[in-house]
DNA sequence: TTGTATGCGTTATCAG
DNA sequence: CTGATAACGCATACAA
């Protein structure tokens, strides 16, 4: 009756083995119920397993069978709403499969990034799913490929890359909201980010991010279709914490023809854009109109309730963790890529701006 | 020149060894870098690795050295903004120490936590950090004890347990939050929480989540002190989701004395209250009054800005993993509990209510 | 300093 | 159906 403090010395299925009278190899295909055992051996081996307390080292099992049940989370910022959500739902759909999680944070620091998929190899991981932070630092993953284990992009693409890829398909999105700005009048359209460049500008659109990328592009293509040339002058990367958001906005606003409309890249840049203006007594849709990224629960709370571009993200989650491991079991999707849909989410950020003929 | 796929066959230490020609302990020692090496065999060794593209395997490293460098960590939510920023301190902390994450969810199904928890065990984690979901079903975790690796709670405590827990000092806090309510002229102040319990109210405060039942404390500890009683009518669990805490509010505002002020559990709790309270067209602060646990980070965006119960939760996050790391490396905290500040945040969310003499 | 032999806990192979 | 025995890849006591 004492409490069974059955410390240092593990039990293994060789204690099991032994307890129950049969030989090792026996009572592993009990215990793992695999091969072939006689009902009466099963009972008996089981009995002894429950007995003893006998929890079979997942370690050791992994070294011979040469999977690991364990799946590599890379990305960039759990606090990112964002990908908290798809981590969710990668999880949800890995646990479903039997599949753990190592989950790795790499602040969007590629050499983070390098580290940590070297070292989620290392460990044996089965598969990965990884967010890329950057498309022109990619060895690391090519390491994957070649170690025949299974790598899936999450809400990025890498170039180049035999890759599988699940995101969201937000370029007509991002297009269909620059439309609805148009619409209401506005020209001078801006689009904020938080990514580092070599400048602060854009510069060419060579961007480390495609979903990044691929807002510009729809932005882009809906400018271009009533005849808006690119402006550089409106286009701002670097928005990363409030206080660079707030030199962003402070100098964005201060143009001699300042933007009329701002298009906030994410949840985190739209909070700081939004007490950005808060600041300045920049009112919302007053004097200038806002569109965000990605449907945050706070976003209808918000006074206007924000218009947005809504994103798929819990299913973009559990779409890559099903390609994964689809991949993991030998099989192969026959889409390379998924692309999820977005919306246009139509609330009351948007202000009309009288079409000033020029 | 071929692109180097060199599936299958893993090259291992062995291989490294005849590479560099010397045998398999040398090898190894040098590549784990412990024994000693003349500096010449090192060289080979390091040159024949680095030519074969060795990787240690981690898995074959940790059954024998007994470590796996993984901590477990398993949550109830990463969606709610509490858990992912306690875990990026963990996370930070952790990978400063050199160990990676295991996340589990559990979506505080406490089944879900006692599968994750032997999991993890079977995995040889070799350590854990646990919110645990009930204070009432420990038997696992009390089976991480027996298993000799380390356990910290987070956020949460569990009675009778041997356990070291981190979180933080809410009860003081809440009774501050309470205090001020109440010297604004508030008497009829109301609390509500997403937790499920048996029935829908407040059923003498046995409640499994010990960080909630702090809150409730210092609540009524307030309450107290100026002769309210405790107020069971005005206490709410079950808030999950806007509909049902649509179902919450509706009730409660419909009481025939109303609460004037509302405490809302966490981030999640106050975003559905507000939009409930919005539906219903209920005006804060001036039909009504609220105050949030947790300083979430659009707090400061509603319109009015919200007054709340700032805890340090990152901090909670870094000192949980700390805590854990100690206990790994086989040091002692003299601190068994450790109990971060949580302070009041005043911005304009607690109205004026005119003290009616009864 | 280096090499030999053995162990870690399983699964897998192949006789019996 | 069952039981020896050999991997799996690395670390480590001990001997040289």
């Amino acid at each position: 009756m004492v409490a069974s403090s059955q410390r240092r010395r593990e039990v293994t299925v060789a204690d099991v083995a032994r307890e129950a009278g049969v030989a090792k190899a026996t009572a592993s295909r009990a215990l793992g119920n695999y091969g072939a055992v006689s009902d009466d051996a099963r009972d008996r081996i089981l009995a002894a397993a429950e007995a003893l307390g006998y929890r079979p080292n997942e370690l050791a099992r992994s070294m011979n069978t040469g999977k690991s049940k364990t799946v590599g989370v890379v990305v960039g910022d759990i606090e990112n709403g964002y990908f908290a959500l798809a981590l969710r739902g990668i999880s949800d759909a890995a646990k479903r499969a039997g599949y753990d999680i190592i989950l790795v944070n790499t602040s969007e620091d590629v050499d983070a990034e390098v580290d940590a998929v070297r070292l989620l190899l290392d460990k044996r991981v089965d598969g990965m799913i990884v967010a890329p932070a950057s498309a022109y630092r990619v060895d690391h993953l090519r390491d994957v490929f070649d170690s025949g284990r299974p790598l899936v992009f999450l809400d990025r693409q890498v170039e180049g890359l035999p890759a599988f890829s699940v995101g969201v398909d937000i370029a007509p999105a991002a297009r269909a909201a620059t439309a609805a700005l148009i619409h209401d009048g506005h020209r001078r359209i801006a689009f904020v980010s938080a990514l580092g460049t070599d400048g602060d500008r854009y510069s060419g659109l060579p961007l480390g991010v495609s979903s990044v990328a691929d807002r510009l592009v729809g932005i882009l293509e809906g400018l271009e279709e009533i005849g808006i040339p690119a402006t550089p002058d409106l286009i701002r990367y670097g928005a990363d914490g409030l206080e660079k958001t707030r030199a962003v906005i402070a100098d964005l606003m201060a143009l001699s023809d300042p933007p009329t409309a701002i298009l906030m890249s994410d949840s985190l840049v739209a909070l700081n854009v939004l007490l950005a203006l808060r600041e300045l007594g920049i009112q919302v849709p007053k004097d200038v109109s806002v569109v965000a990224f990605d449907d945050f629960d706070w976003a209808a709370l918000t006074n206007p309730p924000l218009t947005v571009v809504a994103q798929p993200i819990y299913e973009v989650g559990v779409a890559a963790a099903d390609v994964l491991i689809r991949l993991m079991r030998g099989q192969t999707p026959e889409e390379t890529t998924v692309r999820l849909p977005a919306s246009l989410v139509r609330r009351d950020s948007i202000g009309r701006v009288a079409v000033a003929g020029r």
